[in-house]
DNA sequence: TGCCAAACGGAGAGTGTCTCCGTATAGTTC
DNA sequence: GAACTATACGGAGACACTCTCCGTTTGGCA
């Protein structure tokens, strides 16, 4: 990649990361992003095809984070239920920094083709490590798709309404109880 | 109201059910509603002075179909659990009939402003219902709100994912084991 | 039949995503 | 450092959508 592209995409990514954080996916336009970034709407649109693809590269660090929250839940030395707590807190508590991002990883689960693939497959691993780790202290059955979607699920109204993490945590722990083995 | 507005908004309501019911809240453009009922879009937008009102329109008889929902669970001749998960089943249930109806009604939980409150405030109110009916059964502090936006968010995500009831049913039951008291 | 408030409908304003293509420039080659 | 070419730029504008304004038409009543 040439010099000049490398800079504009990495102004672009930067200005349009501060947008999506300071005022969610849907209030903000590419044609913002693209004067924000001293570009031309053609060249943001090179960079990244749609808007949605934009907001995946956003979300680089997405991933790791979630890997790291999936690590200190089964390092904790607690209770099953308490490593549960932690992991579902985190994850929570991830979506607070970049509004919509919930909603629209939680729709692309089970979607091959959409821009979150990638990001989903990291979120459904994640879930898929927190069985393997709690083992047997987990309903018999439950799959790790199904824990993507009920959280997504949750996570999504939670950012969509703008809840305060008090708010979150009955419902989280329902659901954490829910998932313990009966 | 004069005989042709009221010819005309009716014709519009059907028209526009038919085609949310098929596509879905997003793909279906005020144009093509406005063409289907053979009315200018001035017209159109009298009768609903935003997309979201003429939504609001079409999902009338929603309100009956989830008090009927309530009753019907409520007046079962069984345990708290399977009157709960008769409950959840049915909510699920009527949203692949209204697709995008669960994430809007969901997203507008707490807004007073939105054009469903009336919607929200039923379901609300049906949830509150159903915590009085099953009294005791359920955790101590639980309330209408969180079963609404729990349920809700997990409906949206089974809406958005065309999920068949049977991979619906686990999630519901992890929600419902959750809900029921230790 | 004549009147007029009510309703109609379509052109178009405003806003968004995304494309096409002529122009400019980075990086290589002599 | 000049010429060359592949690469990248940027802005006009195509297209789709929601919603508005206003001149025209019509239903219902006196």
């Amino acid at each position: 990649m040439r010099a000049d592209a490398q800079r504009n995409r990495d102004k672009i990514v930067e200005v349009a990361r501060a947008f999506f954080r300071a005022k969610g996916f849907d209030a903000v336009s590419m044609d913002e992003v693209a004067k924000g970034a001293e570009v031309g709407p053609g060249t943001l649109y090179r960079h990244f095809p749609t808007k949605e693809s934009l907001y995946d590269a956003v979300l680089e660090s997405w991933a790791e984070k979630v890997n790291a929250a999936v690590d200190r839940a089964l390092s904790l030395n607690g209770s099953a239920r308490e490593q549960l707590m932690t992991w579902l807190t985190d994850y929570a508590a991830m979506l607070t920094e970049n509004k919509g991002a919930a909603a629209r990883i939680t729709a692309a689960l089970g979607d091959p083709g959409s821009p979150f693939a990638g990001k989903c497959r990291t979120y459904v691993n994640a879930n898929q490590r927190l069985i393997d780790g709690l083992d047997s202290a987990l309903r018999p059955g439950v799959e790790a798709m199904q824990i993507s979607r009920l959280v997504g699920g949750l996570a999504a109204v939670a950012d969509n309404s703008e809840l305060p993490p008090e708010s979150v945590a009955p419902m989280l722990a329902v659901v954490a109880d829910g998932l313990l083995a009966p």
